[in-house]
DNA sequence: GATATGCCTGAGTAGCAATTCAATTGAATT
DNA sequence: AATTCAATTGAATTGCTACTCAGGCATATC
């Protein structure tokens, strides 16, 4: 039987007798435990009483609170986040947010600091997370802000005063 | 003179007469030219004629577009959104907007797979970007997530479907 | 068809961000 | 005051992203 407070484990053999693969694990759920007792002093504090099914009670109600509307969508929202959250591609956003309009590649290149390559890239991946919507007009390619980028922007724009 | 497209410069006088850095900005300016160039082109053929104070023109309205609400402000933005673009970080604003009340930090310990500190770090620039607020209660710590957390968190969720 | 131009893609790399580890602070308990 | 514990901080390391470069494809022009 495993008893983390007194280390019986490891009392009775020597650790080199595991693989590290194992010892790595027992070290995980090691501090998992450890976390665990934690939340278990917490409760203690602040139901006063607290018995081990409110443990398990309130770590369902985390993990329920987590999975929110189940991890795709927050995948989907996640790279939404990651795509805006570089200075190139959120400036190519709010131009194109801003232009009301499309524009061509050869013009937002003026307004971004990188190679025709990296441009590229950039809005590639802003078309990836829905962010943009790109147009092929002869030799030109134009690209447009989406109702996505629009509503982000604003909303960002809205709560975040330059006030800090 | 300098005339890009004979290279007179590199006539003139051997490469290695110039040292690196300029050398550099030479290559930069060039490389400019040649955008520039690209977007002369380009307007030649959306306004069918076009002078160079079209170009001229049309910069400074890329310009103005780029500059936006100033850039401090834009700068503001980037940190909040870099703030909430990564996994472990959106997470956790996504519970404790979920949770609509303050959460414990060993509570949030049990929703992420980090460190204590990393928990830790991961909080400090939650607090940074103004998406969430820490308040110490005794020996404990809770955080709570701000309005412009909810704000954001509820647009992105509004926003974006799984649908794709 | 040959050439020029606009844009994209894949590979490689430099630099930064995210995580962990070690040590510390501050509060509570003894 | 000494100890325990929650949480933070700074340093070191790992991992990854955002570039550039080289090459390619498609369209237009000759």
């Amino acid at each position: 039987m495993l008893v983390w407070g007194e280390y019986s484990v490891f009392s009775t053999h020597s650790l080199v007798d595991y693989p590290e693969e194992l010892i790595e694990k027992m070290v995980k759920s090691f501090s998992m435990a450890q976390s665990t007792e934690r939340l278990r002093r917490y409760l203690d504090d602040e139901l006063e009483e607290c018995r081990s099914e409110d443990i398990e009670r309130r770590l369902d109600e985390l993990g329920t609170l987590e999975a929110g509307l189940g991890t795709a969508q927050a995948e989907a929202e996640l790279d939404v986040l990651s795509a805006l959250g570089n200075e190139t591609r959120y400036t190519l956003v709010r131009v194109l947010v801003a232009a009301q309009e499309e524009l061509c590649v050869c013009e937002l290149n003026a307004v971004v600091d990188v190679t025709e390559s990296g441009l590229s890239h950039a809005l590639s991946k802003l078309v990836d997370a829905g962010l943009v919507d790109g147009r092929k007009d002869g030799r030109w390619k134009k690209y447009r802000a989406t109702n996505r980028a629009i509503a982000l922007v604003t909303v960002l724009e809205g709560s975040v005063n330059g006030d800090e």
